[in-house]
DNA sequence: TTAGTAATATACCAATCGGTATATTTTTGG
DNA sequence: CCAAAAATATACCGATTGGTATATTACTAA
């Protein structure tokens, strides 16, 4: 059972964490936050060091829930390729789901924080890793699979797919057209097809 | 001749532009403005309506150099498949250019403004519809001087390529990493050879 | 050279910033 | 139910924010 305190300190991650990904850590004020959580100062500050670890945690719950979100859609199939073809089929609905919570959390923050914020700028590129080696194995296991290739670049790939992914991402939130995502989703699926199946 | 009065406005852009590219908007004081440039806030707004003004100002000095460059080096060839080449061929050294002043102008600002600031955010949409244009301008012309299979999407191809540009931007940028760029570019110049040649 | 004007500097404004010390309320274990 | 502790609210801090009115300086045309 989470304590009282537990509980208020989930509710201002919560809260707070499309504000930041929205406007940014700078253009996020104090005031903002304690506006949105109903809660004064002293709460926010009694719950969290600084603004700075309030970003942190904000930014690491909603990476979480991505991740978590795009592991549960892989499952949906025990076999590497096809969890392949399930990572472009969430990308396909990833729009709409971002588009909730303020925009891409990895994008979003490698912009604002450059510059800024080493801490939240690590944790952005700490991000694209996870993803990055997560389509890697999955190579890997599919070519252990044998339905993959045996002589394919895993982390090469692995590279090449989420550096188009994060392109179509931008170009989507952008110009506000989800064709960018659909378009390079299909893509990719032939890539797979052609370059990496078996 | 510049008056001494555009010497200093144009003054001002130069040295405020790349700040406002780093830090973004909300990040960007004008302390920072006045130290940057030696100046005081009476000569910045003798010279600028208001923070907001000078930030658009600055996006678009930024941008037209940014396009001033592609299309100088467009320029190195006058057949239009050999254009796109050189395109790619710009992205190359994409990185190198975009460092100095601070990371891609159209990145940032996209990122930096939704949310925030319609004006400038209209903007960094303005500059993706104009690289976008380009690119279809050049495979039509590819067409008509039988270069380029006349039953291709320009525009269709146009925005997959610039998806794929921007992914590379923003992945090289914050990986620190200039093959993403390198390998996309090598990507598309492969696509350009076996979709796009005649 | 000078008078008028344009450009810049100075000094100031209220509002807001992130943050804190302390008072008050709420929760919790016995 | 009660006392100790934990959590939250209040009131405040100095610093900084964007912006402006006015004084001063620099430029320009006659």
């Amino acid at each position: 059972m989470l304590t009282k305190a537990e509980q208020t300190k989930e509710f201002i991650i919560e809260t707070v964490a499309p504000i930041f990904n929205k406007n940014g850590y700078a253009a996020t004020s104090l005031s903002d936050i304690t506006k949105a959580t109903g809660l004064t100062k002293g709460a926010i500050y009694g719950n969290f060091k600084n603004k700075e670890e309030l970003a942190i945690a904000a930014f690491r719950a909603t990476e979480k829930k991505m991740l978590r979100r795009i592991a549960d859609h892989q499952s949906l199939s025990a076999s590497p390729i096809e969890q392949l073809f399930l990572v472009t089929d969430f990308y396909r609905n990833y729009y709409n789901y971002t588009q909730e919570i303020g925009g891409c959390p990895v994008i979003n923050m490698s912009v604002d924080s450059k510059h800024q914020n080493d801490i939240l700028f690590e944790s952005a590129k700490f991000s694209i890793n996870k993803i990055q080696n997560n389509l890697a194995k999955l190579i890997e296991l599919g070519k252990e699979a044998g339905e993959i290739k045996t002589n394919v670049h895993a982390m090469k790939y692995s590279k090449r797919l989420y550096c188009m992914i994060t392109g179509a991402i931008f170009m989507t939130h952008t110009m506000d057209d989800n064709d960018y995502m659909l378009d390079t989703m299909d893509q990719i699926d032939q890539m797979i097809h052609k370059e990496l199946k078996k």
